[in-house]
DNA sequence: ACAATAACGATAATCATTATCACTTTAAGG
DNA sequence: CCTTAAAGTGATAATGATTATCGTTATTGT
């Protein structure tokens, strides 16, 4: 994989997002850096930083997918209300790949814990 | 929610099908009985009645939104080759809820566990 | 049977994502 | 340091899944 200063700004912004951030919302955060840098760009770059395990990532409620740049096991939560991912430390559960392959034999590269429910903020919302 | 002999066809295609569908492939199925239904009608009824609790949405790889008629506990792993969605027994994982509200105080209403990897069928295939 | 309304079929519209292609940047070798 | 091949880019068209619209039809309570 060669350099690219689009690629190397994509990156940056992932990193320093704690929000779980869909293709378009990167795509306005790196434009006031690189105002000419295409979509395109953006997505062809976000594949292919998943592809190699450098990112990861994540689908979950509506349609539009969403990046992680936290490589570490770890689950997420995601809300019926405002649809925000928070995450969910690993240690909720142990490690299921050696269950799953002692329980079926098929063997897990990867897996996701979703969790959806109403966070903290929509429910104080609810209440007023 | 009123009576329509199309929902009525779509939920019994869907319980007597193992291979959590797309739209698509329950939209082929309906067509042989019903051979004037619209896709919009499909789409319309897996929503209403995912919405009503009656089956199960799920949403892994490959874009397409799949349904799934069984709303017993249980999760699915999904072959990277092939796309298949097989269930995984809800015993390999202890009750994930109270850990999680335990650790983070988050209330899920529900959760998936998505498990990656390649399956069976794909991974004879490979050696040959 | 009748009226109110939910559901339907057809299809246009939307939205996210991918493909295409001419042009530019990167990186390796002479 | 110049050349060149390959990878990357920007612009945009194309695709594919899903939703919205709207005139028509089926269901249901009275």
């Amino acid at each position: 994989m060669k350099y690219s200063k689009q690629r190397e700004l994509i990156l940056k912004t992932l990193q320093q997002n704690m929000i779980h951030p869909t293709v378009d919302h990167i795509y306005e955060l790196v434009k006031k850096e690189l105002p000419n840098i295409s979509l395109a760009t953006v997505y062809r770059n976000l594949n292919s930083l998943a592809e190699t395990g450098v990112i990861r990532r994540i689908q979950g409620l509506d349609n539009a997918v969403r990046f992680d740049h936290n490589m570490c096991n770890h689950y997420h939560f995601i809300c019926t209300k405002c649809n925000k991912v928070y995450d969910v430390p690993q240690d909720i559960a142990p490690d299921l790949s050696d269950n799953l392959s002692a329980e079926t034999g098929l063997t897990a590269e990867t897996y996701d814990i979703t969790f959806k429910g109403v966070c903290h903020e929509c429910q104080k919302k609810k209440q007023n």
